[in-house]
DNA sequence: CTTTCATTTGAACGGTCGTTCAGTTAGCGT
DNA sequence: ACGCTAACTGAACGACCGTTCAAATGAAAG
């Protein structure tokens, strides 16, 4: 057999990017292989290659894909100009909780494999994820010389409260004890708090 | 040639950790070999394999020692019992950073490769982890009851505060614009302004 | 029904992997 | 000077790696 009845090439190339999206994030891209992935997906190794140029571009377009729907998504939801910095941080704590806790394994995979990026790749990552810390640094900023506000540093601040967010990944479970709701709201609390904000 | 003048058994085993070290947290510990570990110590491949039984248990060791000094190093730190829960978290944090920040490496591959242990070993370090989470835990616990924090939730407050503190050792750099004294006092105030702490 | 083209197979490529082991040499106690 | 042992080499093992490609087959168009 060649061909398989049924077989189409929109699909294939759907079933290898989530293939690869679990995968990378349950093992790790280094451990991975393309036989894995082939297996996965219902295919033999090769027909990968009709929709992925090499391995590290998988790796790259998954990445670069994320990013690229973070930063839009962030575009669409956020606030007018208008809002006030305090405002401005709620919308984006309970934007990044909802968008993050429903695609662990892609924010997995953005933590965990920019490593394993060529330099070149990893620069263009790299910046989408500066553009993203960038928004929470002028929320943090213009609510700090404003006055509502008050960190010692807040490009620290923006760091810690990022990677507080994040945090939240690595533990969060469906079945577990607390729902989106509730660790939107304990999360929001925690944050305004690590920001000083007077309220 | 066999033997190599000036051989030291104790010696390249050090070698050994301190390569293995090294190379896992640039590449992670898929993507390097032990030929190219053996490389950096300066021996054949097959010469490591008098100093650790395989490259598993070289990540175990590598990991399990290092959860033995950071729950061993805080036992000697720690303050006595009597203290408030506020001078026990200011104790806690300034022990964490200062252990943290000098073991870049190791800290990098403790939350990075632990999905490359067996299952087995894998229980080991997540016991460890947990011993150490339990130490924030209690001294939280212990100051929201009291009154002093206020926080929704102490589980979350907990992983939230440690995930902000390790969040820390990805870009903090020796070069940096701050020096461990000024990332101790921003992250301290972080800390406990999360922590909802009156003061 | 025939042609065309998208889709996949399966074998093969050169390479690297972790690991083992017989053989070799250096240092050390006697 | 000699034997013992710790330390290491270098070759080899089978397995698996990412990637390529001619050949084969299904689907779609005419």
């Amino acid at each position: 057999m060649a061909r398989k009845s049924g077989s189409n090439g929109e699909k294939t190339a759907k079933q290898l990017r989530e293939a690869a999206t679990v995968l990378f994030a349950k093992n790790g891209y280094a451990a991975v292989s393309m036989r894995q992935i082939a297996r996965e997906v219902g295919v033999q190794a090769g027909a990968l290659y009709l929709y992925t140029a090499d391995k590290q571009s998988l790796l790259f377009d998954l990445l670069d894909q994320h990013m690229q729907d973070l930063l839009q998504a962030w575009d669409v939801r956020a606030t007018p100009h208008a809002v006030t910095p305090m405002d401005r941080l709620e919308c984006f704590v309970r934007f990044h909780i909802r968008f993050h806790l429903l695609r662990t394994d892609e924010v997995f995979i953005s933590y965990m494999e920019l490593r394993n990026l060529t330099p070149e790749n990893f620069e263009v990552i790299q910046t989408a994820r500066r553009a993203y810390e960038g928004i929470l640094h002028d929320i943090l900023s213009a609510g700090q010389a404003e006055g509502t506000f008050n960190v010692s540093d807040t490009k620290v601040a923006t760091y810690a409260i990022i990677a507080m967010l994040i945090g939240m990944n690595t533990w969060y479970r469906d079945e577990g004890r607390l729902s989106i709701d509730m660790v939107e709201e304990i999360y929001l609390d925690l944050v305004m708090s690590a920001a000083g904000a007077k309220r």
